[in-house]
DNA sequence: TTTAATTAGGATATTTTTATCCGATATATT
DNA sequence: AATATATCGGATAAAAATATCCTAATTAAA
C-alpha cells in the first residue's frame, strides 16, 4: 500500500506528536528506536518532511524534532502520504492507466472508486493528534 | 497500490479472457501490445500465471495463452493479486508492523480495517468474465 | 523428418527503492 | 572563541523491481 519511507514517515511523525505533546525534542536516533527502523533513512525521510513543513528542526546542539502543539490536530495523514508517495494512491487509476477516468475507465475503475474514496476520506480526515493519544493511552503501538 | 507487474497481469488476464471467449490463442506479443506493456516483462509474468494455474499454456508452433471457457466466471482478481503481489495488500498492516493485530494494533488499525475488507471482499468476488465483457461492450478500456 | 512458430527459462541490464557513511553546517553552552 | 551536539546534504552501496536478450525446449504442419 504505501512505501517503506511513508510506513516510517508516519511512524515517526507520530512518535515526535507525542513528544511534542510534551514540550520535548527527538532526534533520528530516538525515533527509529522507537519505530523500529533504519536510522540514517528515517534521517532522510526527516527532512523531507521538514521540507514539507509537516515537522519542525531546530539544528545545532540540543536540536532535534518537533511538531508545533497548535498544528498537531490540524495535520492529515494525507499531507504526511503525499508529501513522500505523492497522491497517486489515493488519486490514480488502479490500473496504472494514465487518462483513467468517468468518461474512459480502466476495467475495475468503478470496483476501485469507493475504496480509493474511502482510503482518501480517511487520510484527509485523521489527523496526528488524535492518532498520537492512541499510543499514548495504550490503544495502539508503533512496533513489534 | 498493486506493482507493476501485478497490473500487468490483471490487464494481460483480462485480454486473454476475451479472446478464449472466441477460442483464440493469443501470444505475449500480442497481449504487450493491447496492454501497452513490455513484451519480455509480460512473457514472465505469464509464466508466472501459468505455474500458478491461472491461465493455461499450449506450447509450440500455433501455441499461445488461453484460460479454460469454463473457468473464466470463477477466477477471482485476488487470484491474480495473490499470485504477483502476495496478500499483503489486502491482510497485512497499513504500516507494515509483522504483528499488527485488533490485541496489538497499529496506529491506523481500526481506520484502515474497513478499507482493507472493503479491497478483499472486492478482489474476492470480481472474476475476470465480467471484466472481459466491459472489455467487450467497450464500457471499460485496457489502454491509453 | 524437417521446418517454422511458439512458450520456457536462464543470464544480464537498468531503474527505483531502501539503506549507510561521512563531512559540512548550525547553534547552545561553557 | 572554543567546544560539543545536532541537523543537512552529498556520495555511495545494497537490494528489489522492472526490463531486455538469447538459447533451449516443444509441437503443429508441411
Amino acid at each position: 500500500m504505501f512505501s517503506k519511507a511513508c510506513e516510517y514517515g508516519i511512524k515517526a511523525s507520530i512518535f515526535i506528536a507525542i513528544n511534542s505533546y510534551k514540550g520535548k525534542l527527538v532526534s533520528p536516533k530516538e525515533i527509529a528506536k522507537e519505530i523500529d527502523s533504519p536510522q540514517a533513512f528515517t534521517a532522510k525521510i526527516l527532512q523531507d518532511l521538514v521540507r514539507h513543513n509537516i515537522i519542525n528542526s531546530i539544528k545545532g546542539a540540543y536540536g532535534g524534532f518537533e511538531i508545533r502543539k497548535e498544528e498537531l490536530a490540524s495535520i492529515k495523514l494525507s499531507q504526511i502520504v503525499n508529501a513522500i508517495d505523492g497522491d497517486n494512491i489515493y488519486n490514480g487509476c488502479g490500473l496504472g492507466l494514465n487518462n483513467c477516468s468517468e468518461e474512459h475507465p480502466c476495467p475495475v475503475h468503478e470496483k476501485f472508486k469507493s475504496i480509493r474514496d474511502n482510503l482518501k476520506y480517511m487520510l484527509e480526515n485523521t489527523n496526528l493528534e488524535e492518532l498520537a493519544l492512541d499510543i499514548k493511552s495504550g490503544a495502539s503501538f508503533l512496533k513489534v
